[in-house]
DNA sequence: TTATCTTAGTGTTAAATTTACAATAAGTAA
DNA sequence: TTACTTATTGTAAATTTAACACTAAGATAA
């Protein structure tokens, strides 16, 4: 039995991408403004056709790229979404991903069909373009689970942060409020934080100490068995 | 700024089931050999090109039909995999999903262009066609985080089943030994397995009672906010 | 210089959970 | 009746989690 190939070569497969950023207060995340059809001028998750020459997985820097300015990001897949009609110009599934960045560390140039680009808090985002709000909404939920599994939340705080910053990052994320002192206790007995022996400055009240994730350490704690969880 | 957009709709999506079985002592997964080029005469996960007028989650049930006989199967998408090269014959994207059966319960009708379809011990399976070992490797990792924290496991066993057998289930999915005293307190106490009243028959030393999953229960514990753990 | 304000930082105890561990029970088969 | 095989069960120690409130250190204002 032949099969006609043909037909089944007529998709589209676009990237979505959730860039997730922390204000110190607030869990952000990066959209963009569309200034082209479909869904002109709605706010969107930075994401574009793929094209048929790239990687998926390497593609969705380019993509961001294009549309931020932002590039050579870390990105984890969430999930694919292939609705029949989640994109009003033909047949598009598309696969979304996430990274945690530092926001200050990095400048918006909004280009490509993007006008703007805009933190936004997670919690107030309101309706996406096409099947944007699904997508975000898997994405923070991912993000969820990897945060207690994972060391990653240091990559949204600068490299010298306070305790209280890392707590007030994971009540952001985990929308929970953590017990100071299990908190503290439980992350110092990690290991994995070095003293900077710096203080806080500039701050009209008891400074804090400035502490860094020491990469290295975890990795060595990593091979010996132990696992992160918060 | 134009987009050509032709040039996107160029590409196909393909669709790999992880079908896992259990047959009391060891984890098992679903082959086909492939009757057809490319890699005819490998074995390879039952999948295959994904219709453009198909949804991609409900397309998952009529592939693994036309292939293995299998339908109306719950499915969890596992991944994306988008390497350029994948799939000889052209750009192919694949997603991943897996599923749990009892294997007594269906007859294999291999069909189109699967000549045979036969359960392979997961960690007997050699080279298969594709990249189907990464995507049972994934699937593999993510079965064994999904039996921890759902109660899934259930699927692979008869509907009557011996603590025992529970327990046989949870060593061959997490590829760990199991303390027979412990698992069976923790599994008891969270009150959602229903003796039967029943013993087991034909066996040649003292019979174990039959316990069923009591979904019921289960759904009502859930809504009291009981987290499933092992 | 002293008092006040604000956030940083810390320890203990009870409760719950996890872990380690081995003897008896209930059948079948010889 | 005995031997064999797997099923079933409890306890104590160790660890982890959870709850909870006061002192410390600096900046600022009186």
């Amino acid at each position: 039995m032949e099969k006609n190939l043909e037909k089944y070569f007529t998709l589209a497969v676009s990237i979505d991408c959730v860039v997730f950023g922390f204000d110190g207060k607030d869990l952000k995340v990066l959209l963009i403004k569309r200034g082209e059809v479909p869904f002109k001028d709605f706010w969107a998750l930075p994401g574009d056709l793929m094209s048929p020459d790239e990687d998926l997985n390497f593609s969705v820097n380019h993509i961001l790229k294009d549309l931020t300015g932002l590039s050579d990001l870390f990105f984890e897949q969430v999930e694919t979404f292939g609705e029949i009609k989640r994109h009003p110009l033909g047949r598009v599934i598309t696969t979304g991903y996430f990274t945690l960045i530092k926001i200050g560390d990095y400048e918006l140039n909004p280009s490509s069909f993007a006008s703007k680009a805009k933190w936004f808090k997670v919690k107030k985002v309101k309706e996406l373009a096409f099947d944007h709000n699904k997508i975000l909404e898997s994405s923070i939920n991912k993000l969820q689970t990897s945060v207690r599994t994972r060391p990653i939340g240091f990559e949204l705080l600068p490299q010298e942060f306070t305790l209280t910053e890392l707590q007030l990052l994971y009540e952001a994320i985990l929308d929970i409020k953590l017990d100071t002192r299990n908190f503290r206790k439980k992350i110092i007995q990690m290991k994995f934080l070095k003293e900077t022996g710096k203080l806080q400055e500039n701050v009209s009240h008891r400074p804090a100490k400035l502490f860094q994730f020491d990469k290295k350490q975890y990795e060595i704690l990593e091979k010996k068995g132990f696992n992160f969880e918060v």
